[in-house]
DNA sequence: CCCAAAAATGAATGACTGTTCATTCATTTC
DNA sequence: GAAATGAATGAACAGTCATTCATTTTTGGG
């Protein structure tokens, strides 16, 4: 049983590795297997396909991004004190999961319909806890935005690009890079609110 | 030669139509010959492989974009206008070659080293004059950010978003997004100028 | 120690890949 | 009207793709 997970596991690394660094359709699953010293028709023992694969980290990425980013906000803090939280453990995470991100952004298109479904369902669920601090906000006059979903959208899409910066910055401590995020996020949601790390 | 040409032409727009919703890898020289009704063999009678293809159609983007978005700034103007400027013609070049931004994001990875060397020279033209922009503003004191670079980055980055949010927005017109976006971009370098349609 | 179940093998399948090429066709140039 | 030019054809090439499967090997529990 141990055995199964650790070479199930293995197939899931190679191919979150492969996936990212090269996209979904420009990796075999020859090379999915050599990666981890098996042969190709092996990895059917443990996933029914490629697209199985897929899915698998795509959704599990999702789970795992809601635990660590929204399900430790606190409901009864100001949409300030949340979004500021919300931004740096979203920042972490992104940090941390770099090729899970990546796969996450650029394969989408790769699912099938069925897979696709799956993957929308959560991906939905985290981003209405965005939509939610920033309608309360908005409401309660701590924010100035327009439209709640509209910033949303904004606010992932400029903390998506933190991946790409991420790497390519030599300079820029995580700290650094996380303050100017939440500074970027606080004011484009026209708050005056002071970040606190 | 009008002939050469138009089937030259048909072959981009198809290319760049197939590549967009289905990926580089995802496409092959047979659909995009199907596509404009002529036989495989013949592409090669234009392009002289199938990444020529890609490299063309995203060197010709860039070229366009700089053109349509950089050039036409007033480098007299102060930051704060030039920024609003930059952004609004941004977000519209954006809203008009969806195809061609989606490439450009989504297909850098697969260029290979000849072609990616054409296309980043042209991309970090483009990045260099939001950055001086931005430096500029931060000098003159109009502009509250603690790097330039990341900024620039963090902006390029929450801008590439709106083709995505405005495809699947129905309710918002594309003046009220370009301003939602001007307003998000003003606020995230802590500009106080009110931005003028 | 045995035996059932799981895992891995390695060859085979048919379909699809980018690309080449001899040939044909249409159009333009002398 | 002949010669030249470039576009299009459609078959063929060698290679790769995801997947299947009969077979062998490994494994863990009674």
């Amino acid at each position: 049983m141990s055995q199964e997970h650790q070479t199930k596991q293995a197939i899931r690394q190679s191919a979150k590795r492969l996936f990212a660094a090269q996209g979904y359709h420009a990796v075999s699953m020859r090379d999915i297997a050599q990666a981890i010293g098996k042969q190709p028709g092996g990895l059917y023992n443990h996933f029914a396909s490629k697209q199985a694969i897929l899915v698998d980290l795509m959704v599990e990425n999702l789970k795992r991004a809601h635990d660590f980013v929204i399900a430790p906000l606190d409901a009864a803090a100001t949409p300030e004190t949340q979004l500021d939280r919300f931004v740096r453990q979203h920042v972490a995470y992104h940090i941390q999961n770099p090729e899970d991100i990546f796969i996450a952004y650029m394969e989408l298109r790769s699912l099938d319909s069925d897979g696709a479904k799956l993957v929308l369902k959560e991906r939905d669920a985290y981003e209405n806890a965005l939509r939610m601090i920033l309608h309360t906000g908005a409401q309660n006059g701590q924010f100035t935005l327009a439209d709640p979903a509209i910033h949303a959208r904004s606010i992932l899409a400029m903390l998506g690009g933190v991946t790409v910066w991420y790497r390519e910055s030599g300079k820029q401590s995580l700290q650094e890079i996380t303050e100017s995020y939440v500074q970027a996020a606080l004011q484009s949601v026209g708050s005056t609110y002071h970040a606190q790390a």
